[in-house]
DNA sequence: AAATATTCTGCAATATTTCGCAAAATATCG
DNA sequence: CGATATTTTGCGAAATATTGCAGAATATTT
């Protein structure tokens, strides 16, 4: 067996269990637990995963406890929550938008995940000063009572400062020569703003937001890299693939 | 089980329960307890929660900060908040700092306020986001978590542009001669601006805050117009009448 | 002050990691 | 092709880490 495989193998079964066990891979892959360790230590090295005594875990949060990782939710929104959670990882600066599919995203944040948020939403706040370790921005402005989301030149001042890594937009309508689109122009304007400020642009749109348009413009659909939806099998999907985006 | 997994769990619990215990916890996770004590003892000098005799509590908010704040001196809180609500009136701009005093007395708004707030407080927003007519201005920058408020560059900046009828100042500390003081820096210079930037201010402070002083200076006591108090009849509240304070 | 619960301490049992090394497998070169 | 490096692998011994336990010390409650 070549090596390259037992990495491969390593890789995919840390994907599916959320760890390894040094004297598990031993028996699958026939050889000692010496080698399974040197494995485990290249693997390390290249940041791949994160080895500990007797075995290694994923570098990237674990999208459920231990524990209750059974209960799988069927709802959309948990389901997409659960997809994005996998570009999270620590030291990463994050811009969240608005909206209930981020906020179940945040509801998902494990308590070890060390990352910099900013935001305009008061709920995703109120929600983040629960967690231990996450440091919160929030954008100063107008709080709009539909949305509760801050808006205004103050939000987008602030926001123009930052360089995130990635931001987080919650969707509102996507349409595959329209862009994405929003029902506000107040709203779109900041969102905008929120894709120019980061580095990677990942959407969050359940399926039937796809194929429509809204009066205000926020950014062309090129500019997004990735869309998370709940079911990215469905053909109307396919035109976002085809211009080379990531749909998950 | 990797001891990797035991941590998860135990934050996860911390978070969703807001304390653990170690008896618990050693039957959850089929240890001794003395294993989830060194657990516990880890995860502490990682600063991701704060042990105590026989569990742990999350490092922040806990039980024995905000929200056992917020139970602390409910009455006389309460009181406070019903005396300040008289020099509301519609038209009216206001800015609120943070604290459960002045939380307090935005739960007491009446739905048919017309007014204005400006304020860096999380809870506050949170709370008017619920009422029907009050417009309200969120200063943005860093979130601190044990405080609730936002803080920093960016909420002085925000906190200048505003010219507001009256300032409701949450007290630390109160002292004659020393005036009002706080415990962190940057609170207390987030609170100059405040009462630099409003006509007129009112401290809401417990006859406890009286006589004392902290570190870091916000204002003059001779910068407050009215003081709102639990008791004015002690004689503790005898130096500010003296200094032509309004003191109810 | 006694009763109870919790924490601390040292220690032994066990599990894991590290290390040096030799055998095996693979690659390299004339 | 054959001889020689180089890398990979497995193994045993020593070093290290983790765990549970008993009993002393300490804190908390009644």
């Amino acid at each position: 067996m070549l090596k390259e495989e037992r990495l491969d193998y390593i890789l995919r079964k840390l994907q599916t269990d959320h760890k390894v066990l040094q004297t598990e891979l031993s028996n699958d892959l026939q050889v000692s637990e010496d080698t399974v360790r040197r494995d485990l230590e290249s693997l390390a090295q290249t940041g791949q995963l994160i080895k500990v005594r007797g075995g290694a875990i994923p570098h990237s949060p674990n999208p459920y406890s231990f524990k209750d990782r059974i209960k799988h939710h069927q709802d959309d929104k948990r389901n997409m929550a659960e997809k994005a959670l996998q570009f999270l990882h620590n030291g990463q600066t994050i811009i969240l938008d608005g909206g209930t599919s981020t906020l179940t995203l945040v509801k998902l944040f494990p308590p070890n995940l060390h990352i910099k948020v900013i935001t305009n939403s008061v709920p995703i706040v109120s929600q983040l000063i629960e967690h231990p370790v996450i440091e919160v921005v929030f954008t100063g402005g107008l709080i709009g009572k539909d949305s509760q989301t801050a808006g205004g030149l103050d939000t987008i001042r602030m926001l123009e400062k930052v360089r995130a890594d990635i931001c987080f937009l919650g969707i509102c309508s996507l349409h595959p020569t329209a862009g994405v689109t929003g029902l506000e122009l107040g709203e779109a304007d900041v969102k905008s703003v929120m894709v120019a400020s980061a580095y990677k642009t990942i959407a969050l749109s359940t399926t039937d937001k796809m194929g429509t348009a809204e009066p205000f413009k926020v950014c062309n659909i090129t500019d997004l890299d990735t869309i998370v939806t709940d079911n990215p099998d469905l053909p109307s999907v396919k035109p976002y693939i085809n211009l080379g985006i990531q749909v998950i």
